[in-house]
DNA sequence: AGTTACACTCGGGCGC
DNA sequence: TGCGCCCGAGTGTAAC
């Protein structure tokens, strides 16, 4: 009944909502026929209202996606989705196609946030146990960087500039006015596979570790996204109080960098 | 400039 | 089996 997208992680990152748009692709060609969004999932963006009333009756014509920002474009204005911690897309009822939801938290109708009723009596929901994902009208990309998916070296260059120190290595790359779509998991990946210390400041990395860690970006990118997400990386099993590196066995490190929960190598990542 | 704290919000894990 | 405490993978703002 309900069809999921390819990949539901714990937590939506880049490849996540990358996935949601591959779905919403499916309703694109049809009008909203209605639209809800309970006072959280617009909160201090729009009124639930406003909402319903700027997406119902235009038609869907296209999808789009910077970093963890999603939107369908149509015919009038164009419709944000963020997913939060918890949040999942999903579309209902599609003649033909049955889906079983395997997301982190089950379904229950009671955590669908907003909907879109869609004329030929599909739903496209958001489906949020946590409430931190949000419906947005004309959503500004201001404030965020290139997205990571295919990100250029020039574009990652740019993105590491600083006078200076510079802030953590981590704390740059989670920022997503520099480049938009890597989190927490992604970040911790990446540096892993890199070899680099998530503590390091950004300005004394030189070209050679700038190097690895643009590939190992893009690795981390291309091999998760196969994988099936962004919690699949080799890094993840470990992520807990006595992990263990899975390259050399040394006892992870943990602490916050950049506001969140990192774990890293204190033997291969320096 | 950069980091930290906290707020949001609530499921899930853990300890008792 | 039940209850309460604590954490947090996302974002935004304020304060140090």
């Amino acid at each position: 009944m309900v069809v999921t997208p390819r990949y539901a992680a714990p937590v939506p990152e880049v490849l996540e909502v990358e996935s949601y748009r591959e779905l919403a692709e499916r309703v694109v060609g049809s009008r909203i026929r209605a639209a809800e969004a309970d006072r959280y999932a617009a909160a201090r963006l729009v009124a639930p209202r406003a909402f319903a009333q700027a997406a119902v009756g235009r038609r869907v014509v296209g999808t789009g996606r910077r970093g963890k920002l999603l939107w369908l474009e149509t015919d009038g204005v164009r419709l944000g989705l963020r997913f939060g911690m918890t949040g999942v897309l999903l579309l209902d009822g599609e003649a033909g196609i049955e889906g079983l939801f395997y997301g982190p938290h089950g379904y229950r109708d009671e955590w669908v946030r907003a909907s879109l009723t869609l004329d030929d009596g599909r739903r496209l929901i958001l489906h949020d146990p946590r409430r931190l994902g949000r419906v947005e009208i004309d959503p500004s990309l201001e404030g965020l960087g290139p997205d990571v998916i295919g990100l250029s070296r020039a574009d990652f260059d740019a993105a590491l500039a600083v006078r200076g120190e510079g802030p953590a290595v981590k704390a740059r790359l989670l920022d997503q006015s520099m480049v938009a779509g890597i989190g927490n998991l992604l970040a911790d990946e990446m540096l892993f596979r890199a070899g680099i210390d998530p503590r390091t400041p950004v300005g004394r990395l030189d070209v050679a570790r700038r190097a690895r860690l643009y590939r190992a970006l893009g690795q981390t990118i291309r091999t998760l996204r196969r994988r099936g997400g962004s919690h699949t990386g080799d890094h993840m099993m470990a992520r807990h109080p006595d992990g263990r590196c899975p390259r050399d066995g040394t006892s992870l490190a943990v602490a916050t960098v950049g506001g969140r929960t990192t774990y890293w190598c204190p033997t291969h990542q320096r």
